[in-house]
DNA sequence: TTGAATTAGTGTAAAATTTACACGTTGATA
DNA sequence: TATCAACGTGTAAATTTTACACTAATTCAA
């Protein structure tokens, strides 16, 4: 409460919905509120955005307090504005998803004081988030899911080495769909974007799967040319093009 | 600068990209400034939210004060809130985009007042907006540019009544390349949205094209159905599914 | 009245992509 | 050494996308 009379009667905020994945399942890092309103319920980590700082900054330090981390991926997705979504007063908040590897996180005094811990996101609908938290998280799942489907998001979430189906585990995770195995090696394997890392798994009982990496080279040559919805360019000179129109 | 006096050190406001589509182009209502900082310049149609006040309808009345329209498409795009992208001081806003039949626009007291007029959205690189008005304006061509492949715009932008060529020119215009006449007319045809009027244009100097207007039922169908993002669902039992990965 | 100008309207074949689908292989373990 | 469990692989059909060029309808000017 205290907090408030420092930010007049509207104020602004960042929170961050911090997907990681892990034993096949996509999560989201919540916090345990430890105050009013909404005390002991689950939240996203979020933080008032400083008179002096960017909106990006301040969703950066957010996620660095909580995870230690930094230069990771992380996208503004909506502000969420409603006159009586805080109890308090009004607070505006613009939300930010952010993909980290989930083995790179550690537990830092943030995380502990504000007990932070991993949820799969398919759980977090039975145990409803503070304040309109859900439909902050909703809002962000959804724009992972588009953007699943341009930027090959496993290079964020996925451990240095991986296989083929801890891979396909994640898209299925995200898409929230099953893949048929030999389309998705197909299709991911067509992208060249993997480097095979002649190596297979070690102690599981049954038979060990490759190793694949994410080739960073061919990975950033990816996102600087395809990216930004590809219009492919004609072969003609004269320019003629053909858009999908519905992808 | 008065105004600043009443909204503490930092403020809300919301900006609004107006698109229509005229004579083959797309165009954006600017207002002209009429006052520091940036007076004279063109910038995007905006104001601040007010403490009782949605973001949406903080969107909605900005949009309806400039041209008396309401029930329109509205979109909120992203935040910006650089620190310095206001002289004056921190001022955060939330850009929107909307989607208008530009024959619907009438002059009204603000738009006269604020020096509305529309400008193909091609000749705003020259102009340069105030603030960060380019960078929003571009993000939310760029929005536009995506939805165009989900969502049937041509619905919003045109007149009830209009020929596929005009169609066509929309599109073109919003993704900013050619299409082939032919391949354009079969996809569009065969998304069944269309109803063919048959009647023809008149007073037009060559061959009369055919009418066609939206089907306004179909329209609403095709939101519900296909709209968030379609993953298709398989014929099997089972539930294997595909993915595009890459639209 | 005729032909020149201008835009409308139409189909097909090749290429690329997506989808559906099943079984032998490998290594661990009992 | 047999069983278990997940690995890894190819092909054909269906669908979608792409490339491409000429005739039709109307106005206008000669």
């Amino acid at each position: 409460m205290t907090l408030f009379d420092n930010f007049f009667k509207s104020a602004f905020t960042v929170d961050n919905v911090i997907f990681g994945f892990d034993e096949g399942d996509l999560k989201v890092l919540l916090i345990q509120r430890g105050e009013d309103p909404f005390m002991g319920k689950w939240a996203l980590p979020g933080y008032f955005v400083y008179p002096e700082e960017d909106l990006d900054s301040a969703a950066y330090r957010v996620l660095r307090e909580l995870t230690g981390l930094n230069n990771v991926y992380l996208e503004q997705v909506n502000s969420f504005g409603k006159v009586d979504r805080h109890p308090f007063g009004r607070v505006i908040t613009v939300a930010y998803y952010s993909l980290i590897k989930i083995e790179d996180y550690k537990l830092s005094p943030a995380s502990i004081a504000q007990k932070a811990k991993w949820h799969a996101v398919a759980d977090v609908k039975e145990l409803g988030l503070a304040f309109d938290h859900d439909e902050i998280l909703k809002a962000c799942f959804q724009r992972l899911k588009l953007v699943v489907r341009i930027r090959p998001v496993g290079f964020e979430l996925l451990p240095p080495r991986f296989t083929l189906t801890q891979l396909q585990h994640l898209y299925e995770a995200i898409l929230e769909t099953d893949l048929d195995k030999r389309n998705f090696r197909k299709k991911i394997l067509s992208m060249n974007l993997l480097v095979d890392l002649e190596q297979t798994q070690e102690g599981v009982a049954h038979r060990p799967a490759r190793l694949y990496q994410f080739d960073k080279q061919k990975y950033h040559e990816f996102l600087s040319e395809g990216f930004s919805f590809e219009v492919k360019e004609s072969k003609k000179k004269g320019g003629n093009q053909q858009s999908g129109l519905r992808a």
